[in-house]
DNA sequence: TACGTGACGCCGT
DNA sequence: CACGGCGCCACGT
């Protein structure tokens, strides 16, 4: 098994720093396996309940289709503004302007 | 063992 | 900008 790889995802998701998103895309690349975006939502199905997934969004920036609605809320407590299931081009990128 | 499915991503139309 | 198709790999039947 990719137990390891589990692990580095965990990581990965653990270290995306408050207040900021990434993508699935971004933390399997982040995790070494460039391509692997599937694996990581399966991670997060999981094992995701004690990191914050809820900070990881698909490469548009549109919010999973299962936990949509959940997750626009806690983006929303986090300070990110979520519209439309959708995170706004200037917080596409994780990084700050 | 083979087939279908899916917290995804990229390219073409 | 929206929709559809193909690629990717782990997992359940």
């Amino acid at each position: 098994m990719d137990e390891a790889a589990h692990e580095r995802i965990r990581a990965a998701v653990a270290a995306i720093p408050a207040g900021t998103t990434s993508t699935y895309g971004a933390v399997a690349a982040e995790a070494g396996l460039p391509g692997r975006a599937r694996l990581v939502g399966r991670v997060l199905r999981e094992d995701g309940h004690d990191l914050p997934w809820h900070r990881v969004l698909r490469a548009d920036g549109t919010c999973a289709p299962h936990v949509a609605q959940e997750q626009a809320a806690r983006l929303r407590a986090e300070g990110i503004l979520v519209e439309g299931g959708r995170l706004p081009k200037a917080f596409r990128s994780r990084r700050e302007p």
